[in-house]
RNA sequence: GGCGGCAUGGCCAAGUGGCUAAGGCAACGGUCUGCAAAACCGUUAUUCCCCGGUUCGAAUCCGGGUGCCGCCUCCA
């Protein structure tokens, strides 16, 4: 069965069938630098590694591009308060969103072109535009005539004349029509600027990811990605430039991502409304960001609040937990041989679940890569190895050991495709703890301190001055917990 | 004004014509425990915003209504 995605273009799943057999072009919009990232940066590129990561997986061969728009108005603006060079501040945030980026397991893209590096290739590309008449320079500007392009608005759906009535933007003079958009900037003193036929200047916006796109994927690729915002007027532009100046079509697939709200409204800049990863991380673990931001399908919109944060972190330690018990139960066997049917029907419906996730696991990623669905195939996986392991009160036998090792093995396959459970359960709790504690300001010694005197209080039943001890730490956020094994605590999280 | 999207249990969220409407969180019951906590197991929607229609059959398709959101300006 073929991956089937849903393409802006055509407003329809559409079977995915890539220009050439084993191997996918992909080109993904990154961030303009001029700022740390929100969660709504982490949702786009999150959404984009798994579609990398799950094509990979089942054996294409993917080329994937994502650029750093490091020359803009936002980034001028910025370094003209700061006093410094638009390229300090680029640097900064890009150095920023790799930081970011890195912690959420984003696996690095092939290519990571920034714009000021391929000023040659846009320059060139505007020339075509103005030797095809598709473009026109004023005052050392040049526009690009969206009236000559007969195909505009294909991919946002609006005709031109609907959006030159509800234009909001005051006609900027010297465009011919008010809904022509820059190609070529002229430079006013001060700014970056580059030579060009046209004078000292710098690249619109559109341009740099034609340019781009095109040196590394040719003029016709698989895959273009992003934001929902960037469907007007960003892609538009981006296929009127490109179609108009090489005559093919530009990218094949659109895909974009929806928004991630905060009470029921889009997290922006402009709304004042967002939360960057970095503050997000200051009280959640990455991994808890990558699944809650995996709970919805991309498409989607998705509410960021404390409540479903703390939803996702309760769903990240359920699954650790199951690892971390399958390793305590069966040790680190790793086995792929077929095992046989038992007697015993919990063995058999445990090894049942094992074989048949995969191929759920597939069917959901490959319809539109509903993670979400395929989320609750992992957490199914789950609950059948505690089920079977539940059922044992005995040692496991080999056998059984072999076939939890299977299942978890299973878990981390598919898991890995999603970017999750990669880390050993230890350390995941090991990091929460030391987050939490971070976060609150408590005294690890303290803690240390008063669980050794209430584990002597209880050693000899004096269970009025343990409880005491419990209730103190509880007062300072921290839950013991009684094991077979010793005693244990851990940090209270929000939701408790 | 133009274009588009969404509405599923207490909350989040899959499912878009037909076996028992995934999964998570929460709640409750149980196992465990000195009591707890944690963990685990189990239970929890005859019903999918409302009204019509198509169909042997609809949460799923069509028409109308209500509510919410997004894009049309920089934006992931």
């Amino acid at each position: 069965m073929p991956i089937r995605i849903y393409n802006t273009l055509s407003s329809q799943k559409e079977s995915f069938v890539p220009l050439q057999a084993d191997r996918v072009l992909m080109y993904i919009c990154g961030i303009t630098a001029y700022d740390f990232c929100h969660v709504g940066h982490a949702r786009s590129a999150v959404v984009f590694d798994v579609i990398y990561r799950y094509l990979k997986y089942r054996g294409f061969d993917v080329v994937c591009v994502r650029n750093f728009t490091d020359v803009d108005d936002k980034i001028i603006k910025r370094a003209q308060e700061e006093g410094t060079e638009s390229q300090t501040i680029a640097e900064r945030y890009i150095e920023a969103f790799y930081e970011d980026m890195d912690k959420l397991d984003v696996i690095r893209p092939d290519y990571e072109p920034r714009a000021t590096e391929f000023i040659p290739e846009m320059i060139a590309l505007i020339e075509i535009l103005i030797g095809k008449g598709y473009a026109y320079e004023v005052d050392g500007n040049v526009y690009f005539a969206v009236e000559k392009f007969s195909d505009y608005g294909k991919l946002s759906k609006r005709k031109l004349d609907d959006m030159i009535a509800g234009a909001r933007v005051a006609v900027e003079v010297g465009k011919k029509n008010p809904m022509d958009f820059a190609l070529w900037k002229a430079s006013k003193p001060g700014e970056p600027a580059w030579p060009s036929p046209w004078g000292e200047g710098r690249p619109g916006w559109h341009i740099e990811c034609s340019a781009m796109s095109t040196k590394y994927l040719g003029n016709t690729f698989d895959i273009h990605g992003g934001g929902k915002d960037l469907i007007f007027p960003h892609h538009e532009n981006e296929i009127a430039q490109s179609e108009a100046a090489f005559g093919k079509i530009f990218a094949r697939y659109w895909v974009h991502n929806g928004f991630v709200n905060i009470n029921q409204e889009k997290m922006s800049k402009s709304l004042g409304n967002f939360f960057t990863i970095r503050e997000v991380y200051e009280r959640y673990q990455p991994e808890v960001l990558r699944l809650f931001l995996l709970t919805s399908h991309y498409r989607s919109p998705v509410d960021f609040s404390p409540e479903s944060m703390a939803e996702a972190e309760r769903g990240v330690e359920r699954l650790y937990h199951t690892i971390e018990q399958v390793n305590e139960f069966a040790g680190d066997l790793s086995s792929s041989e077929q095992l046989p049917t038992s007697k015993d029907p919990e063995f058999n419906s445990l090894r049942d679940k094992i074989n048949s996730v995969l191929t759920k696991f597939h069917d959901d990623m490959d319809d539109d890569f509903n993670t979400a669905a395929a989320l609750g195939q992992l957490f199914d996986l789950s609950r059948a190895l505690n089920r079977f392991q539940d059922s044992r009160s005995r040692k496991p036998t080999r056998e059984e050991k072999k076939l939890l090792a299977q299942g978890m093995h299973r878990l981390r396959e598919c898991a890995n495709v999603l970017g999750l459970l990669q880390r050993s359960p230890e350390e995941f709790f090991r990091d929460q703890r030391q987050m939490l504690l971070a976060k609150l300001g408590i005294d690890e010694e303290e803690v240390e301190g008063l669980i050794a005197e209430r584990v002597q209080a209880r050693k000899v039943k004096d269970w009025a001055r343990a409880d005491e001890i419990r209730d103190k730490l509880a007062e300072m956020s921290i839950i013991v917990e009684d094991k077979p094994e010793g005693t244990r605590w851990r940090v209270k999280t929000a939701s408790e």
